[in-house]
DNA sequence: ATAGGGTTAG
């Protein structure tokens, strides 16, 4: 049977016609015409040809097929290998160019710099350190150690893995060395958490762009450095303009600061930008807003876009959340479902979340259940934490130590701690003896992280003599990260206070003041229930140099302006300070906004917002 | 060809 061909067209057009790069269904009508011509066997270039434009219109299966098919008789050529390579390597956790490299070794083919480039990254991609080192003995084998695109991917591949030595090692060798090399290096450090080093090797740089300086201000917010942070997005601007990725990474650091009116100025930065405004963008401006205690404002961002994904919704969501309005944060989340929004699983965990702070436990209840069928997320241990925090705020002790009991993953330390704090929301110690009791049986990990939680719990009911039993157990284990800590933003400048610190230029001053305040609101410390990690003598200081009274009295005597004070804190607002605020609010009339880790407080004229923490 | 990103309960 004679085939459709309409005209003959010879191998060399066809040639031709394939190295402009067609699109995708001009590409299958040429392959079509290769097939009705046998051109396949005659001309095995053209085969090539085509699997470098399938790939170049990413239609990656496709490629794939052909150069399976093709490649048993003469083996493919180097090139192919690479193209083939470079497609999987582009796709993060595929273990492809991988398994291409063993299969291109054992036909005898000889990998290249551009091979070595492409294996190295997706080691990188991959977790595996053990494949890594063995591709870059191999690559020193074959003498491509010199070439700089082998050289940089190594150590960006030693960066992903925090492998500091082994970049460095790397990067010394080198002979010659660009942007890549050095920002691949400062990335090292940077995963590593050693910021100090990684700001030692970003200096010395002989140049910089836009990706130097993403990569320490992200490295930055992992180390939880967010003064930092901000400072060098500042510096940045006298040597380039931010991207996006820098934009993002500076809205996080305002957003984890309470530093609104720098966020602020990013969002009037961004409105001036267009090539800036992207849905990241706006998810990113939304959290700040939302972490800055401006709901209002998060709202407006998330008014004004017109086309909203996932990322925004669950922005806006978790935003509500943590304000206490859960009532809201369902409305949102149902109005997302309605426009055939699918939620992922922090989706979930923003609308649990406000359920629990606002107790809908219906609410709640019925989206814990259903989450797996309606929306195929598998209920992960974060919501495990937050289903048992509903019920245990709710009251329902019993059901949610039932829950932590039966549940398929075995329960960290947060979800104890879910459990035990509301016990000591509720009040019942014989109920928290009884989960501390089932702990102890158990004999895991877990029991020492609750044993804060504990100590405080015995502290709120006034048992001092248990109390410092747990503490004697608990010994010495001061974590430098979670030492008392408090920001205060004053006219678009962060201030930060630590325990017994004596940094802040006007120390002496806002001692006074506290000293005036304290006297003023009649305020008695009660040394025995702050700062048990202290030794004695610390103790009385720490009690009158709690950070969070020192951001109080900065904010009492520099906040004129306004009638509220915003606190940022990265702590459990202890119990007298809570009492003191109270006072605070009343007696000077100010509204005071606290936040707790993610969570806000509000007092005004003696009360506080949230009834169920104390 | 090689480097960088946010949304998470307590």
């Amino acid at each position: 049977m004679q085939p459709f061909a309409v005209s003959h067209i010879s191998g060399r057009f066809i040639s031709q016609l394939l190295s402009k790069r067609p699109g995708i269904s001009q590409i299958k009508q040429i392959h079509a015409q290769i097939i009705l011509q046998s051109l396949a066997s005659t001309r095995l270039s053209l085969i090539d040809s085509l699997i470098h434009c399938y790939l170049h219109s990413k239609s990656l299966s496709s490629a794939r097929i052909l150069f399976d098919n093709h490649r048993s008789s003469p083996p493919p050529h180097v090139l192919l290998w690479n193209l083939m390579m470079r497609a999987y390597s582009k796709l993060q956790h595929c273990s492809e160019p991988i398994n291409l490299f063993r299969r291109m070794i054992d036909t005898q083919a000889k990998p290249d710099e551009y091979t070595f480039t492409f294996v190295i990254t997706s080691c990188a991609h991959q977790d595996s350190v053990l494949c890594g080192q063995v591709v870059h003995g191999m690559a020193a084998k074959n003498g491509n150690l010199l070439n700089l695109y082998v050289a940089n991917s190594l150590i960006g591949m030693y960066a992903a893995f925090a492998r500091v030595d082994d970049a460095c090692e790397v990067f010394d060798k080198m002979s010659k060395r660009d942007v890549f090399s050095w920002t691949s290096l400062v990335s090292a450090f940077a995963k590593n958490g050693d910021m100090g080093k990684a700001g030692e090797v970003f200096r010395r740089m002989p140049l910089r762009n836009d990706v130097s300086w993403a990569v320490m201000i992200s490295g930055f917010i992992s180390a939880g450095m967010y003064t930092e942070a901000l400072s060098y997005f500042q510096d940045m601007f006298r040597e380039s303009n931010p991207n996006e990725a820098v934009i993002v990474c500076a809205l996080s650091a305002c957003a984890n600061l309470g530093a609104f009116d720098h966020g602020k100025w990013i969002h009037g930065y961004i409105d001036g930008n267009r090539a800036l405004q992207s849905s990241n963008t706006m998810t990113a401006l939304i959290d700040m807003y939302a972490k800055c205690g401006r709901i209002d404002c998060a709202y407006l961002v998330f008014n004004k876009i017109t086309k909203r994904d996932i990322h925004n919704y669950t922005s806006m969501i978790s935003g509500l959340s943590i304000h206490g309005r859960g009532e809201e944060s369902i409305r949102v989340f149902q109005r997302m479902l309605a426009e055939k929004l699918k939620p992922n699983d922090i989706t979930i965990l923003g609308v649990l979340n406000g359920c629990s702070h606002s107790g809908l436990l219906q609410h709640g209840s019925l989206i814990f259940y259903s989450m797996e069928s309606s929306w195929g997320v598998v209920p992960k241990i974060e919501h495990y934490g937050c289903y048992v925090d509903l019920l245990g705020r709710a009251g329902y002790l019993a059901k949610a130590f039932g829950i932590v009991k039966t549940m398929p993953i075995n329960p960290d330390v947060v979800v104890w701690r879910a459990l035990l704090s509301a016990c000591r929301i509720h009040s019942n110690l014989s109920f928290a003896e009884r989960v501390i009791g089932y702990l102890e049986q158990l004999d895991c990990g877990s029991y020492s992280g609750t044993k804060v939680l504990l100590s405080n719990l015995y502290a709120s009911l006034g048992k001092w003599g248990k109390v410092s039993q747990v503490r004697k157990v608990m010994g010495k284990q001061k974590n430098p990260a979670d030492i008392g800590c408090s920001w205060i933003e004053v006219d678009g400048v962060v201030h930060e206070f630590r325990v017994s610190d004596m940094l802040h230029p006007q120390i002496a001053e806002i001692r006074e003041k506290l000293g005036e305040i304290l006297k003023r609101v009649g305020y008695a410390a009660d040394a025995t229930r702050v700062s048990f990690d202290l030794s004695e003598e610390d103790r009385e200081q720490a009690v009158a140099w709690h950070s969070e009274k020192l951001a109080i009295a900065y904010g009492l005597m520099n906040t004129t302006s306004g009638a509220s004070i915003r606190i940022m804190k990265n702590l459990r607002t202890c119990e007298d300070c809570h009492a003191l605020l109270k006072t605070i609010s009343k007696v000077y009339d100010r509204e005071i906004i606290v936040r707790d880790r993610a969570r806000f407080h509000t007092f005004r004229q003696g009360k506080c917002s949230c009834n169920d923490y104390w």
